[in-house]
DNA sequence: ATAAAATGTCAAGTATACTTTGCACGGAAT
DNA sequence: ATTCCGTGCAAAGTATACTTGACATTTTAT
């Protein structure tokens, strides 16, 4: 039977400033848990969670480590595009 | 007179971890002030100058400001080449 | 029906990114 | 020689990124 609910993310209005990702949707494209992607770019698996409810946005280098795992770069895995234009 | 000595860093050891990055030849390049790239990208003039003398990376979001603002990718303009492989 | 696996959350703590202010020094121009 | 500009630095403070450990709910498997 498949299921009827998703695991969902509590979301938070506090910050408006956070990226939105494709985490979620390659981690599982790839068939992957949260805890098998978080050992593979050395970070703990409640960063991953936080990452994929965007509760922050990642480092500069955990968004490279997270792209380069998944072969795309990083513009390709983080949405760039409601950061203040210049 | 053309000038003997450049500005110099203090180079620190204790973190081996901090990306390298072109900032400051791009901005160079574009004949620009630290105080007008900080401007223009929304940070300090002593934020730049840390990126450049390479106290610390980037957060992800500068990164982007600052590859955009000259016109190439974040991994154009930082190093990612000594982050551990995965 | 039960157990195990996967996900979301919270709180507290550490580490890193960035700000603010102020100072020092070299180079360029006058 | 004096002044101004650009750059590097330091200390203290705030904000954000990430860890650790523990718990609740859902999903999957038995």
């Amino acid at each position: 039977m498949q299921s009827l609910l998703f695991f969902l993310c509590k979301v938070s209005y506090e910050r408006g400033d956070i990226l939105k990702t494709k985490i979620a949707s390659l981690r599982k494209k790839h068939k992957l848990t949260q805890e098998e992607l978080a050992l593979a770019v050395g970070v703990t698996r409640q960063t991953i969670t936080s990452l994929e409810c965007e509760k922050y946005t990642a480092s500069l280098v955990l968004a490279y480590k997270i792209a380069q795992y998944f072969g795309l770069s990083i513009e390709e895995v983080f949405d760039f595009s409601e950061v203040e234009e210049l």
